[in-house]
DNA sequence: TCTATTGTCTTAGTCGACTAGAACAATCTG
DNA sequence: CAGATTGTTCTAGTCGACTAAGACAATAGA
């Protein structure tokens, strides 16, 4: 089961933050087809946001083909992303953990390791 | 001098986009005291966003303190964010961009790459 | 079949982000 | 001093995200 996590104070929309923890959980698959999403009652419940809110991050998961809405039963997932092995990914992972670990000891803040990391990737100055 | 990009798809609001891109500009020594910001006008020319939209992120900038106005003469850096040295800064940059490099080898996309990275950060399932 | 559960839709309204265009104020430069 | 440059303020308006509360529709399970 997965747990959304609806930050307000980030300025992302709140549709947007449970649309791309669903996708993120499908990539990673800790989501895989046939599981079951939490249901829309529950996200409201959980996250405080509106229903009309968690059926728009929803129907835009279904428009992109990725879950599938059975009403009267739930929304499942239905399709995969990413094409990754799962060792593969968990040795990765096991080695980015190991880096943010020396970054930490070197004395980086959080602050400072996200802005080092998003330079990277977003291929931006200074990036690959 | 600071290049800025604004996403108008990314769903974060322009005027926090801005406010990031100076913090972590700050953080990565990319922009040091004295360093005087690009002018709200050139802003607007450069990225399409509305003057009070530019204003609005300096003026955040200023209240925290990383910035200072001086009407008629621009905006300049007050302040330093962040503890690392240069050269550790570097380093770890290398060792991160090799992560990736050997992360793509792997057949990772891009988003791929990027929920492993934000699962691992965010401290959240998996994490750390 | 009956009932609870779940997705879905509707209407109405609030609020923040953003735009538009203009004007003003302080500073720098020649 | 004169003109250009820059930050700043103002008013008015648009648009999207979100809330609120209720009702409806289809499915699952007893």
């Amino acid at each position: 089961m997965v747990e959304f996590r609806v930050d307000r104070a980030s300025g992302l929309p709140a549709y947007l933050q449970l649309g791309r923890q669903v996708r993120e959980a499908v990539r990673l698959g800790r989501l895989r087809p046939g599981d079951r999403l939490p249901t829309v009652r529950d996200v409201v419940a959980t996250s405080g946001v509106n229903a009309n809110t968690v059926l728009k991050a929803y129907r835009e998961l279904e428009l992109a083909g990725l879950v599938e809405a059975r009403q009267g039963s739930g929304t499942y997932v239905k399709a995969t992303l990413g094409t990754a092995a799962p060792e593969v990914l968990e040795e990765l992972r096991g080695k980015f953990a190991k880096w943010v670990i020396e970054a930490r000891a070197a004395g980086l803040e959080a602050e400072d390791i996200d802005a080092l990391v998003r330079a990277v990737l977003s291929g931006g100055p200074d990036g690959a």
